[in-house]
RNA sequence: GCAGUCGUGGCGGAAUUGGCAUACGCGCUAGACUAAGGAUCUAGUCCGGGUUAAACUGGGUACGGGUUCAAGUCCCGUCGACUGCACCA
């Protein structure tokens, strides 16, 4: 009769063990392992089993480095700055702080519940001012160092958060946390010059053990490409306009030039006739927000009735103005060559422009209906005519640059990062604006800046935080001259907090540096960072900006803050992602209530690829569950056999390590799962058929599974006799010679389909092996044998001839 | 539109370098134990032919081609799903 495997009380009484005998000690000796977690947004409607997932993942990669000898640093913490508990203060009234601390609190205990081994006297919370200090300070460094500026221009304004935006959250045109759709404001805001890192950024991606896709998600976001740029007379002025492309080598095709509508040029150059129209597009282009852009599938424009001179052929072009042309990137202005670009054929097919094919794919021109973009031979270009077109890519600058027209240059698409925010809930930015002296940091000395009290949460609308509204914090004195002066009302983004927190975690009390150099070098950086692929672009790369940022400026000696990063998969339900909106959560808590912890760790591994998103089906959970009980008490039934470790059961505990291990260090953390269900049928399997399992075995078995499912494997262990953790010990090793079979099953096939199978010995020669196929195979052959191939302890292939 | 990932039973999914497709689990079917079972145990479960049951046998990894002794895996094309980017000159 099987024991019961009563998980509450099991659960209870190693939770209550390991609190007084904590497992991962740091005794100065062993070497540090950094394990993160992405630490979550504390919201108020709790975790669900989606959320359990990526903790899960990393607390069994922390928990088998533990047992590889490592001191496991294993910190969590709250970004807890943000709209929601903003939003919810405006709706209930609670200050966003209260709001926070509850649901801090609440996080907390439903984050215990996965039975992790975080450290808790590592927390950090980035709304403590104590942690926003250095966020203040690190923002005042940047200023020093000319990286934060203040610039009026038109930013990304999400109308409903009713705040500004940075690029990285504008996704499909709407707000990334609301979907609304974005316009544009002009705004007087604070930028970090992200851009100069550009080029750090993008190579620095090499020394990544990250997946490949965000690495890629990077790289193009950075968007470095190579060009030239080229100065264009304007015909009967002194004006010239300088445009930046990536196809010098069709200069001689640009048959007209286009301008963003707000190109500083327009309406200089704008001919009088023109002049209505064209401020007319350049009204209706501003009113535009960026969906209605992307909607806008027809090219528009409008001819500014001035020409430029094309610097080769010397002729006249039209200078048009179109919204197609980004303002921002390059030099919002373009040469267009409709023979070789998409963009620029349509819009001269649709207003009549000509269209002179510059290279061509065999020196023929030929009737395009389409742009050709392909590189080719070089057509209709004067001297360069004959030329494969990549040469005079390269050469056409040159040539322009020694005229003093032209040169060389780098683009990126990466723009410098927005960084103030029209809210409340945030970390004030540090500076004072005086009429003297402009914009001056608050003295390092004088931070944190703390946030003030404030009556009324809601966002003003006009481009103002609500901390506008509260004069006495407004109204303050310059740091470097003493006269009146006001502070700067805009907040941080969310995002400032979370680009450096997991420095914090190793010294999270120093109230003197950021963190200790000493304990920089010791514990730093991050070895595995696990968390949603959903901040490729957001998080990942402000982190790594602040990480280099902070190496320039001395603080730590490090310039990539995670050396290995890990995306876990989503959990979806009804084949939507999981979320409280869609009502399709599902709540750890009654599973761990009626199967246990260790089962809901173990399912969450279980139901999928650790790095692919995966359906939740409630009923799956059985099937750990059951596994668990079985396990248990096959452990309890053979404990105190002593049975003998036979040559079987070698070879099985030895293949069981060897699969378990290779498994996990393949991260497929599902297939270890289904191994050891697998390993324990087998078990239960041969202890029905011989005396027993030995000892050696039940011990190396409750090892390996620790990681996944500790409290019983701590109960177990215990079960075995022993008094101390089963974290004490060390992952099981596994010997080569074992692993290996003296004889083995290999399959047979007649040209390719297996039909059937042999006994041979690994040490058996060819020529045998074919012998014993022939014989296995005698009655299927019909026809001659024309080939036979061994692989050598795989398959036997017979080719047949009718 | 461009780029990337992927397509395997009723379902989640396995399958080291190309080498016995469907491991493991869910669900389902039958049986055992039981006063009872939403517990537990045993057996079966890709589709078809065949057999009392087996043996045996044909087909099969989205679809169509190709390379190879051998293809879920490699190559080309088509369809579908998901993700990212979206006029970046």
């Amino acid at each position: 009769m099987p024991k019961p495997y009563n998980h509450k009380e099991i659960e209870k009484k190693w939770r209550k063990y390991w609190e007084e005998n904590p497992v991962n000690v740091n005794d100065g000796k062993k070497p540090k392992y950094y394990c993160l977690d992405m630490f979550p947004y504390p919201s108020g409607s709790g975790l669900h089993v989606g959320h359990w997932r990526g903790y899960v993942i990393s607390d069994v990669w922390s928990r088998y480095k533990l047992l590889n000898g490592y001191y496991i640093i294993h910190p969590m913490g709250w970004d807890a700055f943000g709209l929601p508990a903003e939003n919810y203060a405006i709706q209930k009234g609670i200050h966003p702080r209260i709001a926070t601390e509850q649901n801090v609190a609440a996080f907390k205990k439903q984050i215990n519940d996965i039975a992790a081994i975080y450290d808790w006297d590592m927390e950090v919370n980035t709304t403590d001012p104590g942690f926003y200090k250095w966020t203040q300070w690190i923002f005042v460094k940047m200023f020093k160092e000319g990286l934060a500026y203040e610039k009026e221009m038109p930013i990304n304004w999400c109308p409903s958060c009713k705040t500004g935006l940075a690029n990285e959250e504008v996704v499909n045109g709407g707000c990334e946390r609301c979907g609304s759709p974005v316009t544009k404001k002009n705004l007087k805001q604070w930028m970090l010059r992200i851009t100069k890192y550009a080029d750090r950024l993008l190579e620095d991606l090499n020394k990544l053990d990250w997946p490949e896709k965000v690495k890629k998600m990077q790289t193009d976001w950075i968007g470095k490409s190579y060009g030239a740029e080229i100065d264009f007379a304007v015909e009967g002025s002194d004006k010239s306009i300088r445009v930046y492309t990536t196809r010098p080598d069709t200069l001689y095709g640009a048959t007209f030039m286009v301008l963003a509508p707000e190109h500083e040029l327009v309406l200089e150059i704008t001919t009088p006739d023109r002049k209505e129209a064209v401020e007319e597009y350049i009204y209706k282009a501003s009113m535009k927000s960026s969906v209605d852009r992307l909607a806008d599938k027809e090219k528009t424009g409008v001819f500014t009735g001035s020409y430029a001179i094309n610097p080769l052929t010397k002729k006249p072009i039209p200078i048009w103005i179109s919204d197609y042309v980004l303002a921002d990137y390059g030099t919002g202005a373009i040469m267009c060559v409709p023979a070789h670009d998409d963009r620029d054929f349509e819009f001269a097919k649709k207003f009549g422009i000509p269209i002179v094919q510059v290279i061509s794919r065999d020196g023929k021109e030929e009737k395009l209906t389409e742009a050709y973009t392909q590189p080719g031979i070089m057509i209709n270009s004067g001297e360069w005519n004959g030329m494969d077109s990549e040469k005079a890519k390269k050469e056409i600058p040159d040539m322009l640059e020694k005229q003093g027209i032209g040169k060389k240059t780098v683009n990126y698409k990466l723009r410098d990062w927005v960084f103030s925010r029209q809210r409340y809930w945030g970390e004030p930015i540090p500076i004072v604006h005086c009429e003297h002296c402009g914009a001056v940091p608050v003295p390092e000395e004088e931070l944190p800046l703390l946030l003030p009290e404030v009556e009324k949460y809601q966002p003003t609308g006009t481009g103002e935080s609500p901390l506008a509204n509260i004069h006495e914090w407004v109204n303050t004195t310059c740091p470097q001259c003493g006269r009146p002066a006001k502070r700067e009302t805009n907040t941080m983004p969310q995002w400032a907090g979370s680009s450096w927190y997991f420095l914090r975690y190793v010294d999270n009390k120093n109230d003197k540096e950021l963190v200790n150099k000493e304990k920089a070098k010791k514990y730093l950086p991050v070895d595995m960072y696990i968390g949603g692929v959903e901040h490729a672009v957001l998080h990942l790369l402000y982190a790594r900006f602040y990480t280099k940022f902070l190496k320039d400026i001395g603080v730590i000696d490090f310039d990539e803050p995670f050396i290995r990063l890990f995306n876990q998969g989503m959990i979806y339900k009804d084949g939507a992602k999981m979320s409280k909106s869609k009502g399709n959560v599902v709540s750890p808590d009654e599973l761990i209530n009626d199967y246990g912890c260790d089962s809901l760790r173990l399912y969450e591994l279980f139901v999928g690829p650790p790095e692919l998103d995966s359906e939740w089906d409630d009923r799956g959970i059985d099937g750990v569950y059951r596994f668990i009980n079985r396990f248990y008490n096959l452990v309890l039934d053979n404990k105190d056999k002593d049975a003998e470790a036979t040559e079987e059961l070698l070879k099985l505990r030895n293949r069981f390590v060897y699969d378990i291990t290779t498994r996990l260090e393949n991260f497929s953390l599902n297939t270890v799962v289904s191994g050891f269900m697998e390993y324990n049928n087998k078990l239960i399997d041969m202890a029905k058929r011989t005396g027993g399992i030995d000892r050696k075995t039940l011990e190396t078995a409750i090892i390996l599974l620790a990681p996944f499912a500790p409290h019983v494997s701590e109960e177990l262990w215990s079960q075995m006799g022993h008094t101390t953790s089963v974290f004490s010990n060390t992952w099981p090793t596994y010997e080569e010679a074992y692993l290996k079979d003296d004889e083995i099953e290999i399959a047979v096939q007649v040209n390719g389909k297996t039909k059937g199978t042999i006994m041979i010995g690994t040490e058996e020669a060819k020529e045998e092996v074919l012998e014993k196929a022939r014989k296995a195979m005698a009655g299927k052959i019909t026809g001659t044998i024309v080939k036979e191939i061994y692989v050598p302890g795989k398959i036997v292939n017979i080719v047949v001839k009718q």
